[in-house]
DNA sequence: CTATCTTATTAGAATATTCTAATATATAAA
DNA sequence: TTTATATATTAGAATATTCTAATAAGATAG
């Protein structure tokens, strides 16, 4: 069925982004402010926002007011599931490929 | 390390078309020629056949020619384990949205 | 209220992706 | 060899994505 293939990628869309990737594995394990985000990326607040928003849209992640800031956490933790086995792949195919592992 | 996500993100950008997702789909356990996958996904050869190379440019896939026939096959059969794990993602999802589930 | 801090939204230029149509190339068959 | 079959490549219009800069909006503190 073609409709769930657009909807499975869309979702990947989600992942084909390098700050959203960075994004998602700051929230693997804890909630985070979006302030704490901009922290740690050090991208700008209108980017992260931009792409929190993304990701809500997609419901990858949800977001709950805690006092002046807004924390986001993972929707389903699986994601991150799917996000460590495309690690694995990717670090046996820069294996492969002799490049530098180490800083994986 | 931000150059990680970016090779993350590059590999991933692969996921994020349907028409991609379904050849890995149909790759998931047998190799199989362009002219199958022409057949079974009903595209143009020429798009069929770009999307291959994007997936063989990124080492997604790999091909062997066999007499008349060009075989792909999936280059890591873990590409599989992550296009499943996010399938029940979106399974998960669809379900929480009181979505029709049946076609799954 | 008013000011401040936090987050979201908008606009738009630069860049990237996708599909179709046309053409090229490679192997095999006659 | 020519011809047919299978696959790849190219060009280009239509569409989508990404980032920066500017502005808006929501919540709290004073």
């Amino acid at each position: 069925m073609k409709e769930l293939y657009r909807l499975h990628a869309e979702m990947c869309k989600v992942f084909s982004n390098p700050t959203r990737l960075e994004i998602l594995n700051l929230l693997r394990d804890k909630e985070m402010s979006v302030t704490e985000l901009i922290e740690k990326t050090k991208l700008s607040q209108a980017n992260i926002s931009q792409h929190l928003a993304i990701m809500k849209y997609q419901v990858i992640v949800t977001s709950n007011r805690k006092g002046k800031n807004i924390y986001y956490k993972l929707t389903n933790p699986k994601i991150i599931k799917a996000f460590d086995i495309i690690r694995e792949v990717l670090s046996e195919k820069l294996k492969k490929n002799g490049n530098i592992v180490k800083n994986l």
